[in-house]
DNA sequence: TGTATCGGATACATTCCTGTATCGAACGGA
DNA sequence: TCCGTTCGATACAGGAATGTATCCGATACA
Protein backbone atom coordinates (compact mmCIF):
# COMPACT_ATOMS: atom_id res chain seq x y z
CA UNK A 1 0.00 0.00 0.00
CA UNK A 2 1.20 3.71 0.13
CA UNK A 3 1.20 6.26 -2.51
CA UNK A 4 -1.56 6.74 -4.85
CA UNK A 5 0.39 9.54 -6.97
CA UNK A 6 0.61 7.75 -10.10
CA UNK A 7 -2.60 7.47 -11.37
CA UNK A 8 -2.10 3.85 -11.36
CA UNK A 9 -4.22 1.32 -13.36
CA UNK A 10 -8.04 0.74 -12.68
CA UNK A 11 -7.16 -2.70 -10.69
CA UNK A 12 -9.63 -4.05 -10.16
CA UNK A 13 -8.35 -7.67 -8.86
CA UNK A 14 -7.23 -5.29 -6.05
CA UNK A 15 -10.16 -3.98 -4.80
CA UNK A 16 -11.25 -7.59 -4.48
CA UNK A 17 -8.13 -8.63 -2.90
CA UNK A 18 -8.15 -6.03 -0.35
CA UNK A 19 -11.73 -6.42 0.93
CA UNK A 20 -11.06 -9.98 1.26
CA UNK A 21 -7.90 -9.46 3.25
CA UNK A 22 -10.42 -7.17 5.28
CA UNK A 23 -13.13 -9.95 5.71
CA UNK A 24 -10.81 -12.24 6.37
CA UNK A 25 -9.07 -10.39 9.24
CA UNK A 26 -12.46 -9.11 10.80
CA UNK A 27 -12.96 -13.23 11.54
CA UNK A 28 -9.76 -13.79 12.66
CA UNK A 29 -9.79 -10.99 14.85
CA UNK A 30 -12.91 -11.62 16.35
CA UNK A 31 -12.25 -15.31 16.98
CA UNK A 32 -8.84 -14.36 18.30
CA UNK A 33 -8.58 -10.86 19.49
CA UNK A 34 -5.92 -8.55 17.33
CA UNK A 35 -3.33 -9.13 20.15
CA UNK A 36 -3.19 -12.47 19.22
CA UNK A 37 -3.48 -12.50 15.63
CA UNK A 38 -0.14 -12.49 12.92
CA UNK A 39 -0.04 -11.23 9.35
CA UNK A 40 0.47 -14.89 8.10
CA UNK A 41 -3.01 -15.84 10.19
CA UNK A 42 -4.55 -13.10 8.46
CA UNK A 43 -3.18 -13.74 4.58
CA UNK A 44 -4.28 -17.54 5.38
CA UNK A 45 -7.54 -17.10 6.64
CA UNK A 46 -8.27 -14.92 3.13
CA UNK A 47 -6.54 -17.86 1.08
CA UNK A 48 -3.79 -15.37 0.28
CA UNK A 49 0.03 -14.97 0.79
CA UNK A 50 2.28 -12.64 2.78
CA UNK A 51 2.78 -10.58 -0.61
CA UNK A 52 -0.99 -10.32 -1.19
CA UNK A 53 -1.16 -8.50 2.34
CA UNK A 54 2.26 -6.13 1.85
CA UNK A 55 0.95 -5.07 -1.55
CA UNK A 56 -2.27 -3.62 0.06
CA UNK A 57 -0.89 -2.65 4.10
CA UNK A 58 2.21 -1.22 5.74
CA UNK A 59 1.29 -3.50 8.70
CA UNK A 60 -1.24 -5.29 11.12
CA UNK A 61 -2.25 -1.65 12.67
CA UNK A 62 -2.81 -0.12 9.23
CA UNK A 63 -5.21 -2.76 7.94
CA UNK A 64 -7.02 -2.75 11.94
CA UNK A 65 -7.09 0.85 11.23
CA UNK A 66 -8.66 0.80 7.90
CA UNK A 67 -11.10 -2.11 9.07
CA UNK A 68 -12.65 -0.19 12.29
CA UNK A 69 -13.25 2.70 9.80
CA UNK A 70 -15.00 0.80 7.32
CA UNK A 71 -17.75 -1.09 9.37
CA UNK A 72 -18.13 2.12 12.28
CA UNK A 73 -19.66 4.10 9.44
CA UNK A 74 -21.35 1.39 8.20
CA UNK A 75 -22.91 0.89 11.53
CA UNK A 76 -23.60 4.92 12.20
CA UNK A 77 -25.37 5.30 8.55
CA UNK A 78 -27.54 2.28 10.36
CA UNK A 79 -28.29 3.86 13.52
CA UNK A 80 -29.12 7.35 11.09
CA UNK A 81 -31.10 5.37 9.40
CA UNK A 82 -32.64 3.54 11.92
CA UNK A 83 -33.82 7.27 13.57
CA UNK A 84 -34.83 8.74 10.56
CA UNK A 85 -38.07 6.71 10.48
CA UNK A 86 -40.16 8.11 12.38
CA UNK A 87 -42.00 11.41 12.26
CA UNK A 88 -41.29 14.60 13.85
CA UNK A 89 -42.94 13.25 17.08
CA UNK A 90 -40.57 11.27 18.54
CA UNK A 91 -42.12 7.57 19.87
CA UNK A 92 -39.32 6.80 22.01
CA UNK A 93 -40.08 2.92 22.54
CA UNK A 94 -40.13 2.35 18.81
CA UNK A 95 -36.94 4.70 18.40
CA UNK A 96 -34.92 2.53 21.15
CA UNK A 97 -36.66 -0.90 19.56
CA UNK A 98 -34.60 0.03 16.16
CA UNK A 99 -31.63 1.63 17.66
CA UNK A 100 -31.11 -1.50 20.13
CA UNK A 101 -31.56 -3.81 17.16
CA UNK A 102 -28.99 -2.15 15.28
CA UNK A 103 -26.39 -1.71 17.95
CA UNK A 104 -26.12 -4.88 19.18
CA UNK A 105 -26.53 -6.57 16.63
CA UNK A 106 -23.04 -8.54 15.89
CA UNK A 107 -20.96 -9.71 18.45
CA UNK A 108 -17.99 -10.27 16.42
CA UNK A 109 -18.28 -5.97 16.29
CA UNK A 110 -18.52 -6.08 19.58
CA UNK A 111 -15.30 -8.00 20.64
CA UNK A 112 -13.45 -6.22 17.50
CA UNK A 113 -14.76 -2.39 18.39
CA UNK A 114 -13.55 -2.94 22.21
CA UNK A 115 -10.09 -4.89 20.80
CA UNK A 116 -10.10 -1.33 19.07
CA UNK A 117 -10.55 0.73 21.90
CA UNK A 118 -7.86 -0.79 24.01
CA UNK A 119 -5.93 -0.04 20.88
CA UNK A 120 -7.38 3.82 20.73
CA UNK A 121 -6.38 3.95 24.78
CA UNK A 122 -2.98 3.98 24.35
CA UNK A 123 -2.71 5.95 21.08
CA UNK A 124 -4.01 9.22 20.75
CA UNK A 125 -4.67 9.56 17.04
CA UNK A 126 -6.26 6.43 17.39
CA UNK A 127 -8.27 7.75 20.20
CA UNK A 128 -9.07 10.40 18.04
CA UNK A 129 -10.91 8.55 15.52
CA UNK A 130 -12.40 6.99 17.79
CA UNK A 131 -13.74 9.80 19.26
CA UNK A 132 -15.49 11.01 15.81
CA UNK A 133 -17.26 8.17 15.54
CA UNK A 134 -19.08 8.21 18.95
CA UNK A 135 -19.52 11.90 18.45
CA UNK A 136 -21.28 11.23 14.84
CA UNK A 137 -22.99 8.99 17.00
CA UNK A 138 -24.09 11.18 19.78
CA UNK A 139 -25.10 13.74 17.22
CA UNK A 140 -27.52 11.72 15.27
CA UNK A 141 -29.23 10.72 18.97
CA UNK A 142 -28.92 14.12 20.57
CA UNK A 143 -30.35 15.79 17.25
CA UNK A 144 -33.18 13.31 16.62
CA UNK A 145 -33.77 14.20 20.73
CA UNK A 146 -33.39 17.73 20.12
CA UNK A 147 -36.12 17.50 16.89
CA UNK A 148 -38.31 15.72 19.50
CA UNK A 149 -38.71 17.68 22.09
CA UNK A 150 -39.96 20.69 20.19
CA UNK A 151 -42.98 18.35 19.75
CA UNK A 152 -42.76 15.36 22.69
CA UNK A 153 -42.14 16.48 26.24
CA UNK A 154 -38.42 16.81 27.39
CA UNK A 155 -36.52 13.98 28.38
CA UNK A 156 -34.74 14.21 31.74
CA UNK A 157 -32.63 16.22 34.03
CA UNK A 158 -29.88 15.23 32.69
CA UNK A 159 -28.48 18.23 30.48
CA UNK A 160 -31.25 18.23 27.95
CA UNK A 161 -31.03 16.56 24.78
CA UNK A 162 -27.11 16.47 24.16
CA UNK A 163 -26.90 15.36 28.02
CA UNK A 164 -29.24 12.55 26.74
CA UNK A 165 -27.64 11.34 24.16
CA UNK A 166 -24.42 11.32 26.43
CA UNK A 167 -26.34 8.89 28.59
CA UNK A 168 -27.56 6.88 25.95
CA UNK A 169 -23.82 6.16 24.68
CA UNK A 170 -22.84 5.28 27.93
CA UNK A 171 -26.03 2.73 28.58
CA UNK A 172 -24.71 1.41 25.18
CA UNK A 173 -21.48 0.84 26.51
CA UNK A 174 -22.10 -0.29 29.79
CA UNK A 175 -24.59 -2.72 28.20
CA UNK A 176 -21.70 -3.99 25.42
CA UNK A 177 -19.28 -4.64 28.15
CA UNK A 178 -21.58 -7.31 30.34
CA UNK A 179 -22.75 -8.99 27.07
CA UNK A 180 -19.07 -9.56 25.75
CA UNK A 181 -19.03 -11.84 29.18
CA UNK A 182 -22.33 -13.29 29.05
CA UNK A 183 -22.56 -13.74 25.40
CA UNK A 184 -26.38 -13.21 25.83
CA UNK A 185 -27.55 -10.57 23.10
CA UNK A 186 -31.19 -10.96 23.85
CA UNK A 187 -31.20 -10.35 27.34
CA UNK A 188 -28.63 -7.66 26.63
CA UNK A 189 -31.30 -5.87 23.77
CA UNK A 190 -33.81 -5.93 26.66
CA UNK A 191 -31.71 -4.88 28.88
CA UNK A 192 -30.66 -2.06 26.94
CA UNK A 193 -33.85 -1.05 26.30
CA UNK A 194 -35.16 -0.84 29.68
CA UNK A 195 -31.83 1.37 30.82
CA UNK A 196 -33.10 3.72 27.88
CA UNK A 197 -36.30 3.96 28.03
CA UNK A 198 -36.03 4.75 31.73
CA UNK A 199 -33.32 7.47 31.23
CA UNK A 200 -34.94 9.06 28.32
CA UNK A 201 -38.79 9.05 29.71
CA UNK A 202 -39.39 10.78 33.00
CA UNK A 203 -40.11 7.76 35.47
CA UNK A 204 -43.83 8.51 34.85
CA UNK A 205 -44.96 6.73 31.94
CA UNK A 206 -42.21 3.52 32.19
CA UNK A 207 -43.64 0.40 30.95
CA UNK A 208 -43.31 -2.39 34.24
CA UNK A 209 -40.27 -3.35 34.36
CA UNK A 210 -38.48 -7.01 33.95
CA UNK A 211 -35.78 -8.04 35.80
CA UNK A 212 -32.07 -5.74 35.22
CA UNK A 213 -29.21 -7.80 33.47
CA UNK B 1 4.96 -21.99 39.57
CA UNK B 2 2.81 -25.11 39.87
CA UNK B 3 2.82 -27.20 42.26
CA UNK B 4 2.49 -26.92 46.15
CA UNK B 5 2.31 -30.20 47.25
CA UNK B 6 5.95 -30.28 48.91
CA UNK B 7 5.50 -28.46 52.07
CA UNK B 8 8.52 -26.30 50.70
CA UNK B 9 10.61 -24.01 52.62
CA UNK B 10 8.82 -21.21 53.84
CA UNK B 11 10.73 -18.87 51.44
CA UNK B 12 10.59 -15.26 51.79
CA UNK B 13 12.35 -14.17 48.85
CA UNK B 14 10.44 -16.07 46.41
CA UNK B 15 6.83 -13.74 47.82
CA UNK B 16 9.20 -10.79 47.21
CA UNK B 17 10.27 -11.15 43.66
CA UNK B 18 7.17 -12.81 43.33
CA UNK B 19 5.14 -9.16 44.18
CA UNK B 20 8.09 -7.35 42.53
CA UNK B 21 6.96 -9.32 38.81
CA UNK B 22 3.02 -8.56 39.50
CA UNK B 23 3.95 -4.90 39.90
CA UNK B 24 5.96 -4.26 37.48
CA UNK B 25 3.88 -5.99 35.42
CA UNK B 26 1.07 -4.18 36.07
CA UNK B 27 3.19 -1.09 34.89
CA UNK B 28 3.84 -2.32 31.73
CA UNK B 29 0.72 -3.68 31.12
CA UNK B 30 -0.68 -0.32 31.56
CA UNK B 31 1.52 0.93 29.31
CA UNK B 32 1.46 -1.24 26.22
CA UNK B 33 -1.66 -3.30 26.95
CA UNK B 34 -1.30 -6.86 27.46
CA UNK B 35 -1.30 -7.71 23.77
CA UNK B 36 1.77 -6.27 22.84
CA UNK B 37 4.08 -7.27 26.34
CA UNK B 38 6.24 -10.00 26.47
CA UNK B 39 7.68 -11.91 28.92
CA UNK B 40 10.94 -10.16 28.69
CA UNK B 41 9.86 -6.50 29.20
CA UNK B 42 8.27 -8.14 32.44
CA UNK B 43 11.17 -8.99 33.74
CA UNK B 44 13.09 -6.32 32.80
CA UNK B 45 10.89 -3.85 34.53
CA UNK B 46 11.06 -5.83 37.56
CA UNK B 47 15.06 -5.74 37.17
CA UNK B 48 14.76 -10.20 37.06
CA UNK B 49 15.98 -12.39 34.56
CA UNK B 50 13.47 -14.85 32.80
CA UNK B 51 14.39 -17.69 34.88
CA UNK B 52 12.84 -16.14 38.27
CA UNK B 53 9.50 -15.49 36.06
CA UNK B 54 9.16 -19.15 34.88
CA UNK B 55 10.14 -19.92 38.42
CA UNK B 56 7.35 -18.27 39.61
CA UNK B 57 4.56 -18.19 36.85
CA UNK B 58 3.79 -21.06 34.17
CA UNK B 59 2.78 -18.54 31.05
CA UNK B 60 2.37 -14.44 31.08
CA UNK B 61 -1.66 -15.52 30.73
CA UNK B 62 -1.38 -17.11 34.07
CA UNK B 63 0.71 -13.98 35.78
CA UNK B 64 -2.19 -11.57 34.03
CA UNK B 65 -4.85 -13.68 35.63
CA UNK B 66 -3.47 -13.51 39.14
CA UNK B 67 -2.94 -10.05 38.85
CA UNK B 68 -6.28 -9.10 37.94
CA UNK B 69 -7.18 -10.82 41.40
CA UNK B 70 -5.11 -9.31 43.31
CA UNK B 71 -6.70 -6.14 42.23
CA UNK B 72 -10.33 -6.55 41.86
CA UNK B 73 -9.65 -7.74 45.44
CA UNK B 74 -8.79 -4.63 46.52
CA UNK B 75 -11.39 -2.75 44.28
CA UNK B 76 -14.24 -4.72 45.75
CA UNK B 77 -13.08 -4.20 49.13
CA UNK B 78 -12.67 -0.97 48.85
CA UNK B 79 -16.14 -0.20 47.43
CA UNK B 80 -17.95 -2.26 49.99
CA UNK B 81 -16.65 -0.38 52.33
CA UNK B 82 -17.01 3.12 51.12
CA UNK B 83 -20.84 1.74 50.96
CA UNK B 84 -20.90 0.62 54.62
CA UNK B 85 -19.83 3.76 56.16
CA UNK B 86 -23.42 5.21 56.38
CA UNK B 87 -25.96 4.46 58.66
CA UNK B 88 -29.34 2.58 57.97
CA UNK B 89 -30.16 5.55 55.46
CA UNK B 90 -28.69 5.90 52.73
CA UNK B 91 -27.72 9.40 51.66
CA UNK B 92 -27.34 8.58 48.04
CA UNK B 93 -25.35 11.77 46.88
CA UNK B 94 -22.78 11.09 49.57
CA UNK B 95 -22.40 7.16 48.99
CA UNK B 96 -22.23 8.03 44.84
CA UNK B 97 -19.20 10.23 45.85
CA UNK B 98 -17.03 7.94 47.55
CA UNK B 99 -17.56 4.65 45.29
CA UNK B 100 -17.18 7.06 42.53
CA UNK B 101 -13.89 8.09 44.05
CA UNK B 102 -12.83 4.49 44.48
CA UNK B 103 -14.23 3.57 41.04
CA UNK B 104 -12.40 5.94 38.78
CA UNK B 105 -8.85 6.40 41.32
CA UNK B 106 -6.65 4.87 38.94
CA UNK B 107 -6.71 5.24 34.85
CA UNK B 108 -4.15 2.31 34.87
CA UNK B 109 -6.44 -0.26 36.42
CA UNK B 110 -9.09 0.74 33.71
CA UNK B 111 -6.89 0.15 31.17
CA UNK B 112 -5.45 -3.11 32.44
CA UNK B 113 -9.25 -4.05 33.22
CA UNK B 114 -10.20 -3.59 30.12
CA UNK B 115 -7.22 -5.74 28.62
CA UNK B 116 -8.70 -8.11 31.10
CA UNK B 117 -12.22 -7.90 29.39
CA UNK B 118 -10.83 -8.55 26.15
CA UNK B 119 -9.28 -11.66 27.22
CA UNK B 120 -11.99 -12.78 29.00
CA UNK B 121 -14.41 -12.33 25.80
CA UNK B 122 -12.87 -15.31 24.05
CA UNK B 123 -12.37 -17.26 27.24
CA UNK B 124 -15.34 -18.70 29.04
CA UNK B 125 -12.76 -19.42 32.20
CA UNK B 126 -11.59 -15.94 32.64
CA UNK B 127 -15.22 -14.66 31.67
CA UNK B 128 -16.08 -16.74 34.93
CA UNK B 129 -13.65 -14.73 37.36
CA UNK B 130 -14.58 -11.43 35.54
CA UNK B 131 -18.14 -12.26 35.81
CA UNK B 132 -17.95 -12.85 39.69
CA UNK B 133 -15.94 -10.18 40.29
CA UNK B 134 -18.40 -8.01 38.95
CA UNK B 135 -21.36 -9.92 40.81
CA UNK B 136 -19.38 -9.20 44.30
CA UNK B 137 -19.37 -5.19 43.30
CA UNK B 138 -23.15 -5.41 42.55
CA UNK B 139 -23.97 -7.48 45.62
CA UNK B 140 -22.19 -4.54 47.65
CA UNK B 141 -24.72 -2.31 45.67
CA UNK B 142 -27.72 -4.13 45.56
CA UNK B 143 -27.48 -4.82 49.30
CA UNK B 144 -27.02 -1.59 50.21
CA UNK B 145 -29.72 -0.27 48.19
CA UNK B 146 -32.15 -2.79 49.40
CA UNK B 147 -31.34 -1.77 52.89
CA UNK B 148 -31.64 1.33 52.51
CA UNK B 149 -35.14 1.14 50.88
CA UNK B 150 -36.60 -0.04 54.07
CA UNK B 151 -36.25 3.40 55.59
CA UNK B 152 -35.56 5.49 52.26
CA UNK B 153 -37.93 5.71 49.50
CA UNK B 154 -37.52 3.16 46.98
CA UNK B 155 -34.75 4.45 43.85
CA UNK B 156 -36.23 3.99 40.28
CA UNK B 157 -38.50 1.30 38.16
CA UNK B 158 -35.32 -0.34 36.77
CA UNK B 159 -36.85 -3.96 39.10
CA UNK B 160 -35.90 -2.90 42.35
CA UNK B 161 -31.92 -2.92 44.24
CA UNK B 162 -31.12 -5.79 41.87
CA UNK B 163 -32.44 -3.92 38.89
CA UNK B 164 -30.49 -0.57 40.12
CA UNK B 165 -27.32 -2.18 40.93
CA UNK B 166 -26.95 -3.76 37.18
CA UNK B 167 -27.63 -0.06 36.41
CA UNK B 168 -25.20 1.39 38.34
CA UNK B 169 -22.76 -1.35 37.26
CA UNK B 170 -23.67 -0.45 33.36
CA UNK B 171 -22.68 3.43 34.22
CA UNK B 172 -19.59 2.68 35.37
CA UNK B 173 -18.46 0.50 32.22
CA UNK B 174 -19.80 3.39 30.16
CA UNK B 175 -18.14 5.64 31.47
CA UNK B 176 -15.13 3.56 31.70
CA UNK B 177 -14.99 3.65 27.97
CA UNK B 178 -15.91 7.25 27.49
CA UNK B 179 -12.75 7.55 30.26
CA UNK B 180 -10.36 5.72 28.34
CA UNK B 181 -10.46 7.57 25.30
CA UNK B 182 -10.20 10.95 26.40
CA UNK B 183 -8.58 10.46 30.32
CA UNK B 184 -10.43 13.00 31.96
CA UNK B 185 -10.71 11.64 35.22
CA UNK B 186 -12.64 14.84 36.85
CA UNK B 187 -14.70 14.92 33.97
CA UNK B 188 -15.53 11.37 34.30
CA UNK B 189 -16.48 11.38 37.42
CA UNK B 190 -19.00 14.06 37.75
CA UNK B 191 -20.51 12.39 34.41
CA UNK B 192 -20.79 8.99 36.35
CA UNK B 193 -22.19 10.70 39.59
CA UNK B 194 -24.40 12.54 37.22
CA UNK B 195 -25.63 8.89 35.87
CA UNK B 196 -25.98 7.71 38.91
CA UNK B 197 -28.31 10.16 40.64
CA UNK B 198 -30.30 10.19 37.80
CA UNK B 199 -30.68 6.67 37.94
CA UNK B 200 -31.17 6.16 41.68
CA UNK B 201 -33.36 9.30 42.43
CA UNK B 202 -37.26 9.55 40.96
CA UNK B 203 -36.42 12.38 39.37
CA UNK B 204 -38.06 14.76 41.47
CA UNK B 205 -34.80 15.91 44.20
CA UNK B 206 -32.26 15.49 41.27
CA UNK B 207 -29.85 18.82 42.28
CA UNK B 208 -29.85 21.03 38.66
CA UNK B 209 -27.45 18.85 35.93
CA UNK B 210 -24.28 20.03 34.70
CA UNK B 211 -23.42 19.49 30.97
CA UNK B 212 -22.93 16.13 30.33
CA UNK B 213 -19.91 14.20 29.06
C1' DT C 1 28.35 -22.53 61.43
C1' DG C 2 27.28 -26.25 58.40
C1' DT C 3 24.32 -28.13 55.00
C1' DA C 4 20.53 -29.30 52.20
C1' DT C 5 17.35 -27.04 49.56
C1' DC C 6 15.53 -23.30 46.95
C1' DG C 7 15.51 -19.34 43.77
C1' DG C 8 17.11 -16.99 40.15
C1' DA C 9 20.84 -16.22 36.35
C1' DT C 10 22.85 -17.82 32.22
C1' DA C 11 23.25 -20.23 27.96
C1' DC C 12 21.17 -22.73 24.39
C1' DA C 13 18.12 -24.62 20.88
C1' DT C 14 13.92 -23.77 18.62
C1' DT C 15 10.07 -21.79 16.76
C1' DC C 16 7.58 -18.16 14.86
C1' DC C 17 7.10 -13.96 12.57
C1' DT C 18 8.50 -10.16 10.02
C1' DG C 19 10.08 -7.59 5.99
C1' DT C 20 12.27 -7.52 1.50
C1' DA C 21 13.69 -8.85 -3.01
C1' DT C 22 12.67 -11.26 -6.97
C1' DC C 23 9.85 -13.60 -10.38
C1' DG C 24 5.97 -15.29 -13.00
C1' DA C 25 1.26 -14.72 -14.07
C1' DA C 26 -2.92 -12.02 -14.53
C1' DC C 27 -4.87 -7.98 -16.09
C1' DG C 28 -6.28 -3.83 -18.87
C1' DG C 29 -5.77 -1.13 -22.89
C1' DA C 30 -4.86 -0.75 -27.87
C1' DT D 1 -3.94 -10.60 -29.91
C1' DC D 2 -0.01 -8.27 -28.03
C1' DC D 3 2.42 -5.56 -24.58
C1' DG D 4 3.38 -2.96 -20.57
C1' DT D 5 2.04 -2.72 -16.05
C1' DT D 6 0.46 -4.43 -11.73
C1' DC D 7 -0.49 -7.87 -8.45
C1' DG D 8 0.50 -11.49 -5.68
C1' DA D 9 3.54 -15.90 -4.83
C1' DT D 10 7.89 -17.62 -3.42
C1' DA D 11 12.30 -17.67 -1.32
C1' DC D 12 15.38 -15.75 1.80
C1' DA D 13 17.65 -13.57 5.76
C1' DG D 14 17.22 -11.50 10.17
C1' DG D 15 15.25 -10.80 14.64
C1' DA D 16 12.66 -11.70 18.57
C1' DA D 17 10.52 -14.38 21.96
C1' DT D 18 9.80 -18.78 24.04
C1' DG D 19 10.87 -22.70 27.01
C1' DT D 20 14.35 -25.68 29.02
C1' DA D 21 18.47 -27.34 31.14
C1' DT D 22 22.09 -26.34 33.96
C1' DC D 23 24.67 -23.97 37.45
C1' DC D 24 25.81 -21.02 41.35
C1' DG D 25 24.65 -18.04 45.07
C1' DA D 26 21.22 -17.23 48.70
C1' DT D 27 18.42 -18.85 52.41
C1' DA D 28 16.35 -21.39 56.17
C1' DC D 29 16.94 -24.48 59.69
C1' DA D 30 19.58 -27.51 62.97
Amino acid sequence: MTVEGTTGRVTRRRVRTRANLLEAAFAVFAAKGFGRVSIEEVCEAAGYSRGAFYSNFDSLDELFFALYGERADLIADQVTGALALDGPDLDVPAAVDRVTEVLLLDLDWLLVKTDFLVHAARDPAVAQTLLEHRERLRRAVADRLARATEHTELPVVLGGAEGAAHAVIAAYDGVTTQLLLDKDVEHARAWLKQLLTALLTDGSDNPAARSGG
